[in-house]
DNA sequence: CTGAAAGCGCTAACAA
DNA sequence: TTGTTAGCGCTTTCAG
């Protein structure tokens, strides 16, 4: 109950206290019989190192935050679980940080009024814009995630979000779509997201030498299934004719898909959909999901690097990595 | 750059540590003009208060660590959530501990061979028994969450299974359904949970007086929705003939849903399914899944409350909290 | 290869 | 109301 301290197996043991300390950090240069006197003393008395103090001594946390919008979105909980497997393996813990895209929650994370919390940050913004973060962020090493505009002097991990758009709509072009429309989202998105995605779609019609239609941009109104399939609803009723729709988020795919099914429409015969993060919840729609796949893992592995070049002291300008993407497909689009 | 102490504050403002650290915790017996001054100081210097120097004099953390299988599944996810909520509205932070099932990091989760990390712990244990968990379980704070079996000396928090499975039988009973299979899973469920959804189910079945038959009793060989799917295949190709099912699980419910509509059955008219969980995936599955429904939110403030207590000192026995659950009914299973 | 002592930055009891 | 001082438990020079 009472809790042991370095001092007390040193003094069970009839050592000094760098000596347990040498033993209970594995060093190599401890005579084995001491070794196992100290070891027995540690076993006896049920010592477990404190790991604040460690800290306060050490300068070093071993844990990093993680910062997204919601843990419960399925891109961000899939992408949790590399990440938090990458610092296990990195001897790191996670701490996480929920931002329900909040701006003041978003601030707190960076512009943190308290210190030696963590020894760096993941963090994936929506509502701050580049700026704000370079201005608040303190010294605490930081990697932003997703497609926050390029110009940032911080670390970054994204994928290719034109290329990858382009190929979404390139594989509908590539079976015969000619009316492809794009599903975007109205607000929420400062950081650019979309207006990439929308470029890569544009680009694709261009390359095929389709015209670029504006009726064909349809926005949701939030960042919700619901919304997405409401869009689509909408612009059926208006009369607007499109034989594919490429969607900013596998949620607004979802609702597209429930959405053209309950007007009638088959999918992939009538309108042929694709969505965006290769989800989880897309290998189970029906028909199932034909979705951009970031590869989660490398993004995981990347931030991760990053972060512990800038914990270890690199100092650089901010760094851009573009990890791979593909597209997933499956029953949403027709073979091509 | 330089990190700044409470005591730089303290010079630069010519006062004593004390009074800054007064300022800082806006202690209420500050003449005004003093936290004018220190708080000047602590602007021009941007100090900002070390964490983990306050966790080694207070002895508290702050934090709190969440043990659970994977972070990415939904039922997990979501609940993660909540609990991230909950536990932000009463000042902690958490810390995520991803055990994967093993026992290995399990055992890690309480049985740490470090202290003073956090000041809790939240675990949903899947592979070590209530027993293991007793044993190992240091001083920390800890309150389970699932189905383990109820005879434990820890905090506990679920809700009633069987009462849950017997009314999702009994849903399905309602609406005329007669030979109801059920769908278990063989391995990885030490926590007892399938059992007890396994006897409230056979209870809907008996209290309508109806057999209660081992061959309606499928079991899936891991935890995913392919082998929920594979199940029923097999169960349907070796002819049993079944008009329900009440799965264990929604990720079953899932597989369920297309090995039925696979096998040209259709859902729910000539089969109706039960999933478990009111996962966020059912909502999007077609037909979408009726499901059984914890409260989830409950069950993060009942679990933080036990657990505040702990933290507070409690040194009582096991506490158990039974909290709600409903039926979500969705077009799996005919209105009744 | 092992021991002694000086911090790490903050809090809190005790004085003033 | 504000200042002084002794820890919190560990790491880490620097001697021995």
């Amino acid at each position: 109950m009472a809790r042991v301290r370095l001092i007390d197996v040193a003094e069970l043991a009839g050592v000094s206290m760098k000596t347990v300390s040498n033993v209970v950090h594995d060093y190599p240069h401890v005579a084995p019989a001491l070794r196992q006197k100290v070891q027995s003393a540690i076993d006896e008395l049920g010592y477990r190192p404190n790991l604040t103090a460690r800290r306060l001594a050490t300068g070093r946390t071993g844990m990093i935050a993680l910062a997204m919008p919601e843990m419960d979105h399925p891109y961000f909980s899939e992408l949790s679980r590399y990440i938090a497997e990458e610092a296990t393996r990195r001897g790191y813990r996670v701490l996480i940080e929920q931002t329900l895209s909040d701006p003041v929650a978003e601030r707190a994370v960076i512009g943190d009024r308290e210190a030696g919390l963590v020894d760096g940050v993941i963090f994936h913004p929506v509502q701050m814009g580049t700026l704000d973060i370079a201005k608040l962020a303190p010294g605490t090493p930081l990697v932003l995630l997703g497609e926050a505009a390029m110009p940032v002097m911080t670390d970054h991990v994204m994928i290719d979000n034109v290329a990858a758009a382009l190929e979404g709509t390139q594989h509908l072009l590539d079976s015969g779509r000619r009316r492809i429309a794009f599903l975007a989202v109205t607000d929420g998105d400062i950081t650019g997201s979309t207006t990439q995605r929308l470029l890569g779609y544009q680009q694709a019609l261009i390359e095929a030498g389709l015209p670029v239609s504006p009726d064909l941009v349809l926005t949701a109104r939030k960042f919700s299934a619901e919304a997405g399939g409401d869009a689509i609803t909408e612009a059926l009723a208006a009369g607007l004719e499109f034989d594919g729709v490429v969607c900013r988020d596998d949620k607004f795919a979802i609702g597209a898909l429930k959405a053209l099914q309950a007007a009638g429409k088959s999918v992939p015969g009538d309108v042929a959909v694709v969505g965006w993060d290769d989800t989880f919840v897309g290998r189970y729609t029906s028909p199932t999901l034909t979705s951009v796949a970031p590869d989660k893992m490398a993004i995981a592995s990347e931030a991760l690097s990053l972060l512990e070049d800038r914990i270890d002291g690199y100092q650089g300008v901010g760094r851009h990595r573009i990890v791979g993407h593909s597209l997933a497909v499956r029953g949403s689009t027709p073979a091509s």
